[in-house]
DNA sequence: GCCTAATGTTGCATTAATACTACATAGCAT
DNA sequence: ATGCTATGTAGTATTAATGCAACATTAGGC
């Protein structure tokens, strides 16, 4: 299985993607639709297989009303939020 | 002359890299340095030319003692502040 | 003047991020 | 059971983001 993200190898970014959507009772076709990207995308975010790009980031925070520091970080979230 | 940043052509990123790295006296080898990163790259992203990913987008934030969205923008930035 | 540091410019190589397609699977209706 | 929706998995193709090297330019200090 081929594997991106490691041109910063041990730097992975972590998001709440996931929780922030389904929190908004959105599918991945429906937040890839407001974000402007292919659905699949969105999955490959969520499952952490590779980052965003900033610009993403900024529209994927801002399809889920949050802010981009909520959602992403360079350290793992806490769960419950 | 070849011209990134194309895939989102109408969506560029605004940033404030250069003011801020200038605030704290440091040259772009020096900021390079603190984000792990080419110093030409410091370069392409000050003038504008592409946008970095997000996991470059914070670190450099975290180099500069500022928030990502204090830093880049999707719409410009007012001069001054 | 010369030297150095900081920045700009150009060009090339590599690769991660993204788009896209196809198919599998699981759940939930009806 | 059949259908539909959401999601996962796998593969290919394109390109923007990054690294890096070489050289030009500009500003300051001596």
């Amino acid at each position: 299985m081929l594997f991106p993200m490691s041109r910063n190898p041990e730097e992975p970014v972590y998001n709440r993607i996931e929780e922030a959507r389904a929190a908004l009772g959105l599918s991945r076709q429906d937040l890839a639709d407001k974000a402007g990207v292919h659905y699949q995308t969105i999955g490959y975010l969520e499952r952490e297989e590779y980052s965003p790009s900033l610009v993403l980031a900024i529209r994927i925070a801002k399809s889920l009303n949050q802010e981009v520091s909520d959602l992403f970080s360079l350290s793992p979230f806490k769960k419950g939020k």
